[in-house]
DNA sequence: ACCTGGACTGACTGACCAGTCAATCAGTAT
DNA sequence: ATACTGATTGACTGGTCAGTCAGTCCAGGT
């Protein structure tokens, strides 16, 4: 369990698990896709996670805990808030960028599944809204966005917009190029501080 | 098939399998949970439905069009846009207000789960988005909006707002009151149309 | 009275699959 | 060499469940 070679081979299997999950799905593959595609035996799988279910959980929370700490990074910094959004949505349309399969997986998976499995998801999915929530709340003291507007409920809207954004991605399943990415980028920020007003 | 009692029969079990998937999933519910809550025997679900899925299939598609011609009569109002903008919240809000286990089953099972499922859905997904898309379009040609953001990226946006409020209703389980529901509609639109800035 | 066809029943089947486990293998310490 | 430890294997088990089907019930027609 705690030699090199073992981690990566923990690796190997959870690497695989993204891909299969991505592409049939959790419920629809079976444990025996996982295992092929990770090309390791069946029963290796169980060596190091006690359940299928457990192998999506780490996936996750290995890739939430990285986002939730990299919006505390920004959180810090002096940057103005509109920066401070746009370091965020950069973060997490880059982390798609980097690797689809596993924001998909995130996205379709655990979102879905967020309320059959444990409250655990739904806690740490709240984190990530608290932390945007703050942002805005500050923003509003200093004089930079208005108050009219609840700032959870402005966080809300970011993060949905984003999610938005990146499930219709998904769902095309057509590659995005590198100005599209930086496009988006700026288009939500741009929706989210200015509005559609003209 | 055709007789009223029949008809009525076949309602039954549709609602009955509305609460059924709400309360445990689409795919954690047995077919039998569905027959046992609609007080009829297994078999007959076979009878009125060729399969699980096409129950959920039926779920979806009665609502969604509903949804659709709510959005194409809003289309053809002479409505100032903001309007039509609340026009469509409302309708969407309003359908969780009034059956929120049907807006549970069809956002958790279907809209955030699509891929899963044939094409078809995903084209009547894209199809709502269009008709906003086409109101904010026409709105930046008679100037009320600005043009800076894409009109398809903006109904995007709209709708992934409407979603994430609903979603956020769905996973914290607690009753919503008739001021929130009526504060959150305005509360969109200010969003969506004025935006955050100062 | 009998016939017909749709509504309705629920026991049964066949397939599927998560998770188990007894056995084997490979490295390393003694 | 020998013994120990953890990695690795894959056949097997037990349970689950979607969908089937052989048959009953009933209403309305003749």
């Amino acid at each position: 369990m705690s030699t090199p070679a073992a981690l990566e081979k923990r690796r190997v299997i959870l690497d695989a698990a993204v891909r299969v999950f991505a592409s049939q799905g959790f419920h629809t593959c079976r444990v025996s896709d996982i295992a092929d595609e990770a090309g390791v035996a069946y029963g290796l799988v169980y060596h190091y996670f006690p359940s299928k279910e457990t192998i999506l959980d780490t996936l996750f929370l290995e890739r939430w805990d990285v986002m939730l700490a990299a919006i505390a990074e920004t959180e810090k910094t002096e940057l103005p808030p509109r920066e401070k959004l746009r370091a965020i949505a950069s973060f997490i349309v880059d982390s798609y960028r980097h690797d689809p399969d596993l924001m998909k997986v995130i996205i379709v998976e655990v979102t879905r599944a967020a309320n059959t499995f444990g409250r655990t998801h739904v806690d740490k999915i709240m984190q990530a809204y608290e932390g945007i929530g703050r942002i805005v709340e500050q923003a509003q003291k200093d004089g930079s966005f208005r108050t009219e507007i609840d700032a959870t409920f402005a966080a809300q809207a970011f993060y949905g917009l984003i999610e938005q954004v990146l499930t219709q991605w998904i769902f095309s399943g057509l590659p995005v190029s590198a100005e599209e990415f930086e496009h988006v980028k700026t288009e939500i920020v741009e929706m989210i501080c200015g509005g559609l007003d003209g």
